[in-house]
Formats: structure tokens, C-alpha cells, sequence
DNA sequence: GCGGATCAC
DNA sequence: TATGGTGATCCGC
């Protein structure tokens, strides 16, 4: 009957939860423990806190699912880890020998970018802790970081950690100039240039390097110089040989510093070792915890953990994982292309409403909206996704696909109805509507897959060609076209267990066989014919692993960023 | 094709 | 008092 008087109820995880997605993935303060208790506190009670609450109950739900289904697979019988083990290590071996270090490739990352600007325009904010944005920060000066203030953080917490701190709101316009700056002087060490959002990018500096015939450190200096002297703005950068490697180096000696990861193996492979798995691009907070519940927190756990990850490989993707504790990943640059866009589409939050006249004003407000944005880009579709929000910040969506081409306001309103009207009553606080199956109004021709692959083979200005396939290459990049055109080997087992000891347990007269540690199919142990199932396998795996790669890969969802801000704010710079 | 979830910025 | 918007991908069904 005594319960003790408990300051919380909290688990571990929903405080860092509650705390959000940037804090953990850079350094973190050393108090971080008392910040994320005064966030916890302040949220407490909310019905943000509440679905937090409910979201993490459901992970944690999954990761005990997760972990029983672990030790089934481990305990099973027949069941040798020496043996997954040792064919893991041979994946490993056939990675490490397509490991490619012939390309210098750099991340470019301005600091704090918005708060930079902002203190360019008034310098009494220099060495002040504030912030820009309104309800929600989208980024903190260094002094407001020391009182635990983060970007995506809301502004009453934020307030509530550093009453100081002083609020700017946006200044788009002059975000817009700039960003346009920089990447234009960027681009003079690499035409094909990518940006990663407003204020980052990729470049691909082994050209440049030769005919200058300066070193990569030199040649990064001078962009950094350059950036400075024409704009005032600091920039960090990493120099690695693939994307991967330097976006985590961008990060070691930031702010206005650059970090060279040394171009060898066993460098990159040390450095690896204990770099924390939160730090990987693509891995975030639930895969964080989907990863630390088997134990794998570094990313030399992942060889630690290599049986289990192999045993899992359909949770957790075995190939990807052990190319990121090599330390390997796309050397690829290029800027975006127009036909790469999949979708296209509008969103608001208000103060919820409950009342169908008003939720519909709402929903016709992001329909003109959106209409304007495929209007000046150029774009139609034929499927329409509703999304709304409740009060309770559960997220929802409903969509119907038409056999028309949508970018009429009426069009897209008379859909949204229709997908909205049999969810209500409800009490909303977002509406936002997304088209797909996009079709180019500028250059009409859907089939310019094909084309575009065969150009860049040749000319590309980076070789390992591991960006993102559109589905007509696949066929194109499949060598054993029997075996890899369907997916269904992809996905190797189910929940349900396989009979175990029939194969695994032959007779000495047959050929032993063991599992595939990619596709978990029984295979000849036999080294000819083992690797022979291997690399076929790995081709198959190469197809997931590029599309897996879209999303740390460099081309993410910039473009657009750069379109909202003119369009919020088309004052001083008109766009391309 | 649809809906939920995760992730980046 | 009070927690954003745009776009992509993957998985299960």
C-alpha cells in the first residue's frame, strides 16, 4: 500500500523520447539526463505526451516481439551460430574486397545556417542565445545549445530550459539568398554538386583535386575560404571516400572545422568501431532501440551481434549493417533530376476543430495551396492522399487513386471529400493532401528511365554508380535474370519456423548445406557453389541496399525546401 | 494499390 | 496556452 512518493513514471525511453529526434544524434551535453527530466516535467500531461506515451508502449511491445523471436531462432535446433558466424564473415570478406577508395568525396554542412543569417542581418545577436522559429524551433544558436535548446523543439519548452532566450522568427527570403550563394560556389569544386536541404551538400572533389594538383585538405580549406569571404557564413566539412563516411566526418570538428578520415581500410574500419549507431545515417531513434535490445550499440557491435543480425536479416537487413561496420557505402554524386520527383503535396496545422464547415475551409485552403505549387512546378498525378491529424496527434491517411490527371483546387477538394467525409465527426488539427503518380507537364515522357541509365554510364563524373534504381534498370543491372526477378526471395523466413533438422541434419553421403546468412535458403556448404549462391545473392541484395541507400544517400528531399521558401517569402530573390 | 511507420532536413 | 512541413522509403497486407 506504500507507494513511494516517485518524482515520475516515466521510462527511460519516453524521456529521451520526449526529448526529440536531434538530441542524441550530435554530441550530447553533459547534463543531457537533467534537460531531458525538465522536458519530461514541462510535457507532462499533454496530449503530445500522451501519444508519445502510447508510441513508446507500442516499441516497446515490438522489441519484446523482436526479442522472443531472437531466441527462438537462436535456440532452435540445428542451429550452429559458429557456422552463421563464419558465412558472415565471408559476406564481409566479398564486401571488403569491392570496397572502392579511388573517389574523394565531401560532405559540406553550414553551421547553425538560419541562426548564422540571422545574425549577419542584426549583429546584437551575436554570442545571445536565440532561437528562429514560432511554435516550433528550427534552429538554435550555440549559446541557446548550451541550455539544452534544440532545434524541432517547441518554443514553451525551449523557454522554459533558458527563459533568456530570445525568439527571431523566419527570415526566408534571406535563407533562400544565401543557400543559393553557397552552393554555387560549391559547385565550382564539383558541377555535379548535390545539395542535402538548404544549408548542406555533397561533392565529389577527386577531379578538382587532380587538376589543381592540391591535396583534398587544401582543396577544402579553400572552399571553406571561399564560403567565408563571400558570405560571412562558417562552414564544416568531412572528407571520406563515400557519402556515409563523410556526412558522420562533417560533424567531428564542428562548428568552422573539416575532418579528413584517412583513406585506408583499416582506418576507416577502426573508426567505425565505436562510433555510436545513432550516428549513421538512416538509423534513428526506433531503430536506435530496435538495435540496442539485441545488444548493438556501436557499429562494432554489429560483428558482435553478426548471428543474430543474420538469423534476423528481415528485421534488422543484414547486408546494409555489416557494409556500415566496414565503412562502406555509395561514392556517388549527383545533382537531383526533375523525373526523380515521387510526389508532391501540402499540409497545415490550426487549433483543432471539431466542426465539419470549418475542418472543410481547412481542407480547401491546402487544396489551393497545393494547386499553386503544381501550377508553378509543372506537375499533375493520379493519386490523392489525405492525411489528418487529431487532437490526440494520431496521424491518419486515406487515398484514392483516379484515372485522371488531378491538379485543379476542385479536383483535389472534390477527392479530399471524398475521402474525408466518411472518417468525420472528428476533432482535427492537421489536414494536408499529397499527390503521387506524378506525371512531368514540362517534359512529357514517363520512360526516361532507360535513357537517363544509359547516359550516365558513360559520362558520370562518379563510378560506383550505387544511386537509387528506377525499376526499368533493375532487369538492366540483374545479371542472372532467372533468378532475380522476383523479390520472393528477398524475404526469407517468416514467423513461422522452417523444418528445422531435415536439411541441416543429412547424411554424411549428401552435401552438407547451411543456411544463407542473406536469404536463409539452405545452400550447398561447398565453397564453389557456396559463393556462387553468394554472389547472387548479394546482386539481389545490392538492389534493396540502393534503395535503402535513397534515404542516406545525399538526394534526399532538398529541391523543394528552397521552392517553400520563395514561396513564403518571394521578396528579395526570384528563383531559378 | 493502401495505410502505417520511420527517417532526413 | 502551447509540439512544423515536405518528401522519400519500406513493410505488411
Amino acid at each position: 500500500m506504500v507507494s513511494e512518493p516517485q518524482p515520475s513514471q516515466e521510462t527511460a525511453s519516453l524521456v529521451k523520447r520526449l526529448a526529440g529526434p536531434s538530441t542524441g544524434k550530435a554530441g550530447l551535453a553533459k547534463d543531457q539526463e537533467d534537460i531531458n527530466r525538465v522536458i519530461a516535467d514541462v510535457s507532462k500531461g499533454s496530449k503530445f505526451y500522451e501519444n508519445e506515451k502510447k508510441k513508446d508502449k507500442e516499441l516497446t511491445k515490438k522489441i519484446e516481439h523482436i526479442l522472443q523471436l531472437r531466441d527462438e531462432l537462436t535456440k532452435k535446433s540445428g542451429v550452429n551460430l559458429q557456422k552463421i558466424e563464419a558465412s558472415v564473415d565471408q559476406i564481409l570478406l566479398k564486401l571488403e574486397s569491392e570496397r572502392d577508395l579511388s573517389q574523394t568525396i565531401v560532405h559540406f554542412d553550414l553551421d547553425s545556417f538560419f541562426a548564422s543569417v540571422e545574425v549577419l542581418n542584426d549583429p546584437t545577436l551575436a554570442g545571445k542565445p536565440f532561437a528562429v522559429g514560432h511554435t516550433v524551433l528550427s534552429t538554435a544558436s550555440y549559446e541557446a545549445r548550451k541550455y539544452g535548446v534544440r532545434s524541432g523543439m517547441a518554443t514553451f519548452i525551449a523557454k522554459k530550459l533558458c527563459p533568456q532566450l530570445i525568439m527571431v522568427s523566419h527570415g526566408f527570403s534571406d535563407y533562400s539568398e544565401m543557400s543559393h550563394k553557397v552552393m554555387a560556389i560549391c559547385k565550382r569544386y564539383d558541377p555535379q554538386m548535390c545539395p542535402a536541404g538548404c544549408d548542406e551538400g555533397y561533392l565529389n572533389i577527386t577531379a578538382y583535386c587532380a587538376e589543381h594538383d592540391i591535396t583534398a585538405d587544401a582543396c577544402v580549406e579553400h572552399l571553406r575560404t571561399a564560403v567565408f569571404t563571400e558570405t560571412k557564413l562558417t562552414v564544416s566539412a568531412g572528407i571520406a571516400p563515400n557519402t556515409m563516411l563523410a556526412k558522420i566526418c562533417s560533424d567531428k570538428n564542428k562548428p568552422n572545422g573539416q575532418f579528413h578520415l584517412p583513406f585506408e581500410s583499416e582506418a576507416i574500419k577502426s573508426f567505425m568501431r565505436d562510433l555510436p549507431i545513432r550516428r549513421v545515417p538512416g538509423i534513428g531513434r526506433v531503430s536506435e532501440r530496435l538495435l540496442e535490445s539485441v545488444g548493438i550499440k556501436t557499429c562494432g557491435d554489429i560483428y558482435t551481434y553478426r548471428a543474430t543480425l543474420s538469423l534476423m536479416d528481415k528485421q534488422f537487413g543484414l547486408v546494409h549493417l555489416l557494409r556500415t561496420h566496414l565503412g562502406i557505402a555509395s561514392n556517388s554524386v549527383q545533382p537531383p533530376q526533375r523525373e526523380e520527383r515521387k510526389s508532391i503535396g501540402a499540409e497545415r496545422t490550426f487549433p483543432p476543430l471539431g466542426d465539419k464547415k470549418k475542418i472543410l475551409e481547412k481542407l480547401e485552403e491546402v487544396c489551393a495551396e497545393l494547386e499553386s505549387d503544381m501550377e508553378e512546378t509543372q506537375w499533375t498525378g493520379r493519386t490523392i492522399t489525405l492525411k489528418y491529424k487529431l487532437d490526440s496527434f494520431e496521424v491518419f491517411t486515406r487515398a484514392k487513386s483516379s484515372n485522371r490527371w488531378i491538379s485543379k483546387k476542385e479536383d483535389l477538394f472534390a477527392i479530399g471529400q471524398e475521402l474525408l467525409l466518411p472518417e468525420l465527426p472528428l476533432t482535427i488539427r492537421l489536414i494536408g493532401l499529397r499527390v503521387t503518380k506524378l506525371k512531368d507537364l514540362r517534359g512529357p515522357d514517363p520512360s526516361t528511365g532507360i535513357k537517363r541509365f544509359f547516359d550516365n554510364s558513360s559520362s558520370s563524373s562518379s563510378p560506383n554508380k550505387k544511386r537509387k534504381l528506377s525499376l526499368s534498370e533493375v532487369d538492366e543491372a540483374a545479371e542472372h535474370p532467372s533468378e532475380t526477378e522476383k523479390l520472393e526471395n528477398i524475404k526469407p523466413i517468416s514467423y513461422r519456423k522452417e523444418k528445422p533438422d531435415s536439411k541441416s541434419r543429412q547424411s554424411p553421403l549428401e552435401r552438407e548445406t547451411h543456411t544463407c546468412p542473406v536469404c536463409q535458403k539452405q545452400v550447398p556448404t561447398e565453397n564453389d557453389a557456396f559463393n556462387a549462391h553468394l554472389d547472387a545473392c548479394l546482386s539481389r541484395g545490392a538492389i534493396r541496399e540502393a534503395q535503402a541507400e535513397a534515404s542516406p544517400s545525399p538526394k534526399q528531399a532538398q529541391g523543394n525546401i528552397l521552392e517553400r521558401w520563395t514561396k513564403l517569402a518571394p521578396s528579395s530573390k526570384k528563383k531559378s
